[in-house]
DNA sequence: CTACCGATATTCT
DNA sequence: GAATATCGGTAGA
């Protein structure tokens, strides 16, 4: 087998290529939005936000917020590792990461450079670019195509080639286009068993993208 | 509602 | 080398 020496190329997603290559993913937030603010006060803003990937628009509607080295629950816990880097870096950037080896989820840096803190896009309703989205998830009803973590990135086309990329911000180009206002609920993080107790998720009410709680197998509410 | 389990990169010991 | 994991689909009670 003739191998090449090179770095193997990804297929790389559809969507505007950056100069790095990888694909450009951009987010219209409402005015205000600062992701150099710490992810427990930038996580309630996303809610409504639109996220663009791969000809898919959609409207947060849950999130949650990690913290760094003080959030057990969090990736960059112990300190900065390959994988975690990322989110140790400047804010704005693409934390993407596999999930038991079969799900993509991603992440937005947040917080001052040299922090970690970040926050996860838990689920959304797809707005734009339906037909591509049912593409990607055939046989799944519309309001379920991005919930879930693990959907959301399918339902965008986002996988590892994204991981590290920086992020398209427009903050004040709002949003939400119903004007009706939205109910904020908060509470434990989704399959969390570290520093469970912690409400630091956020998602709309009555909102039928949302995905079901699932509490973690083991849980450890020693930190809580 | 709960339980199980696939499948694998990354981290931990 | 072993354990873990920001999950999701399915089966069964």
């Amino acid at each position: 087998m003739v191998a090449t020496d090179h770095v193997p190329t990804r297929r790389p997603a559809r969507g505007r290529a950056q100069p790095d290559g990888r694909t450009v993913i951009t987010l219209a937030g409402p005015p205000g939005l600062d992701l150099a603010r710490r992810s427990l006060e930038v996580a309630p803003l996303l809610l409504g936000a639109v996220l663009s990937h791969g000809g898919v628009d959609l409207e947060l509607t849950e999130v949650e917020a990690y913290e760094g080295v003080d959030d057990p629950a969090s990736h960059a816990w112990r300190g900065p590792t390959p994988r975690s880097s990322i989110m140790f870096g400047p804010p704005g950037f693409v934390y993407v990461y596999l999930s038991h080896g079969l799900h993509h989820a991603v992440n937005l840096v947040c917080g001052p450079d040299g922090t970690a803190s970040a926050v996860l896009l838990r689920a959304g309703r797809v707005t734009a670019g339906i037909g591509v989205a049912r593409s990607r998830r055939l046989g799944v009803a519309d309001v379920a195509l991005a919930r879930g973590p693990g959907n959301l990135t399918r339902a965008l086309g986002i996988d590892l080639a994204c991981n590290g990329s920086r992020l398209g911000v427009h903050p004040g180009a709002t949003a939400r286009q119903d004007r009706r206002p939205v109910t904020i609920r908060s509470g434990p993080r989704v399959g969390v068993s570290r520093a469970a107790g912690r409400p630091w998720r956020f998602w709309m009410a009555d909102e039928p993208s949302v995905s079901a709680y699932r509490r973690a197998v083991r849980i450890d509410e020693s930190h809580p």
